[in-house]
DNA sequence: CTCAGGTATCTCGACATCAAGATATCTCCG
DNA sequence: CGGAGATATCTTGATGTCGAGATACCTGAG
């Protein structure tokens, strides 16, 4: 089945031949895939009252484990944004009672985020439905395929995740 | 070598051990990866004076070939965004003399979106830096697991691009 | 002990996006 | 032909994100 990539690609070949485009092949696809899996992901949690920002941050602490607590910081690399925009997502949070700031008792320049009960409710409820509906988009690939996709994309993220960036 | 996947997907084994987690090695990292790429990208194109999002409105243009000209309506289906988006990028593109509205002869309610030649130049200019950047990037794969790849991806992305979604 | 440099978080203003609805035009059935 | 429904684009208001800078605190060399 042809997608919107190959597309892409032959018009580049026909436009510019004299370039190699193959790089488009995977990179353009993940760039879509990605969008695409955003508006599947907001329609899944719109059945949960949750925004994909609201579950990113949720569910990193409810992967931290008991208490459930992590600082800004470290929510930062878990989520890929920036300060700026931590702050605000913790203030929201905070006014819809999902988590609550406290003082970082080692370091009065710090803050802890936990999840509060019900914010731990939501993210398990949220997660759960969400791997119903990844279930279904990666019916696609037999297990096999998954594992292999898997570990082609673990090469390409890995030089982010670890090289500081 | 190991990434923020591996972590999150062990956290949750973890943390929530009566679940199967395993579609999230795939898709999570789709997600970051797109993450990261776009902050590359903003970089790459940052050389070129160009956003991301002006890249990926000149660029449909130009693969459009002679006389490089689409209606808004195509420019959606190749750029993911919704119509208000895209008036807007317009507004901003015809303000940097990058591009240029003319009216649709064959349809009244229509507009033609025509890259000028400006706007021409900037996007081969920038396609061939992204290029440059993306290929060091796959550097990570060998040509054979880089056509696995995009193969992989294309049975994912495919039923998005080919259903009406 | 001190202070220069580093770190953690927050503030602020600009900007891009979206969803929903408005408007104008087209299509085609009857 | 007439009009109902489809279509193409634009408008509007709310919202989320970013980048840069401010503030408060920590750390370690001397």
């Amino acid at each position: 089945m042809e997608d919107e990539v190959d597309r892409l690609v032959a018009a580049w070949r026909r436009e510019r031949p004299d370039l190699d485009v193959e790089p488009l092949e995977v990179l353009s696809r993940v760039s879509r895939l990605a969008r695409h899996l955003d508006r599947a992901r907001r329609t899944a949690f719109a059945e949960h009252g949750l925004e994909p920002w609201e579950f990113d941050v949720l569910t990193a602490l409810r992967r931290a484990g008991s208490p459930y607590q992590l600082s800004p910081g470290q929510l930062l690399t878990q989520t890929l944004v920036t300060s700026g925009t931590m702050t605000n997502r913790i203030d929201r949070l905070t006014g819809k009672g999902l988590v609550k700031r406290l003082p970082d008792p080692d370091d009065r320049r710090g803050v802890l985020v936990r999840l509060t009960d019900d914010g731990r409710d939501r993210a398990d409820q949220a997660l759960a439905g969400l791997l119903v509906h990844e279930r279904e988009l990666l019916a696609q690939l037999t297990p096999g395929q998954q594992g292999e996709l898997a570990g082609l994309l673990r090469l390409l993220v890995a030089p982010f995740d670890n090289i500081p960036g």
